[in-house]
DNA sequence: AATCCTCACAACCGCCGGTCA
DNA sequence: ATGACCGGCGGTTGTGAGGAT
């Protein structure tokens, strides 16, 4: 069961390119192009290889218009403007940088400019939904879980973590939500089906952005700075521990 | 000189969205 | 409508270099 796996993970090579990869992609590269296919690219260039592998060596390390080299501080004011609006979305930060990747301003940010930031003091923003991107849904108006009111479909009301307390301890720093959880189907199954945290989630990894903030829930300390009503999406420390294709599983199945 | 520690960054992992049969 | 496949993305981990002890 599960995912099929994109290559034959026994039969790759892993870690580090050697000069002769590098060279054996670059030169197919340059002269096939992808051909529309990473997965058979390795492949068709004599590299044992996945074919994920070959694309992020190449569009991380290998094009031609790569920019290495430090970032200037004009770069770093960009990050952290871009940041502030739009949260980690690395790619769409990367695009506003030439020669750039969403990689390598990921590795700035995670291994730099988070640090800069908390020695000058600063804290990004939260994010209002006026502010934010229309296709990231309002936390703080969030009606697709009700806090108080009795659940539409009792079925929902006693699906609940059972971990969501560990964890709540675990990250002390953090107010984790812990009420018992009242799913609505019909809501998620709405086009954006679940919440997005307000600690600057992209709009499509909310989940993993909550699991990070578990792992370093002690840098954490003013909950407000993770969400703007103060607590944790309980849709994302829900998904966190369950999973979303357990999820669906689920709600598909009582759903029908 | 040896060991330990920290840091930067390359690479991997797993997930989601889009596309197509 | 459904499922498989692939590309793209963000989070996390692994590794090597360099500094500190």
């Amino acid at each position: 069961m599960g995912r099929t796996p994109c290559c034959d993970k026994d039969n790759v090579k892993r870690g580090p390119w050697s000069p002769e990869e590098d060279a054996a992609l670059k030169s197919y590269l340059e002269s096939h192009g992808t051909g529309g296919n990473w997965i058979l690219l390795p492949k068709k260039a004599g590299l044992r290889r996945c074919g994920k592998s070959c694309r992020l060596r190449w569009l991380n390390y290998l094009r031609p218009d790569i920019k290495h080299g430090s970032f200037t501080e004009e770069e770093d004011s960009i990050i952290f403007s871009l940041y502030n609006q739009m949260g980690s979305r690395w790619s769409v930060i990367a695009s506003h940088m030439p020669g750039r990747t969403d990689n390598d301003v990921k590795n700035y940010w995670n291994t730099k400019l988070k640090k800069k930031l908390l020695v000058l003091g600063g804290k990004v923003k939260n994010i209002s939904s006026e502010e934010r991107e229309p296709t990231i849904t309002n936390n703080a108006n969030f009606s697709g879980i009700p806090k108080t009111e009795e659940p539409q479909d009792p079925a929902f009301s006693t699906f609940q973590p059972a971990t969501l307390q560990t964890l709540s301890d675990v990250n002390s720093g953090l107010n984790a939500y812990n009420q018992t959880l009242r799913l609505n189907p019909d809501q998620l199954y709405s086009p954006k089906p679940l919440g997005f945290s307000n600690f600057g989630a992209s709009s499509r990894r909310n989940f993993s952005t909550t699991v990070s903030l578990s792992q370093e829930g002690s840098s954490v300390s003013d909950s407000s700075s993770i969400a703007g009503n103060g607590y944790l999406d309980q849709d994302s420390w829900f998904c966190m521990d369950y999973g979303y294709d357990k999820i669906k599983t689920k709600l598909k199945k009582q759903l029908l």
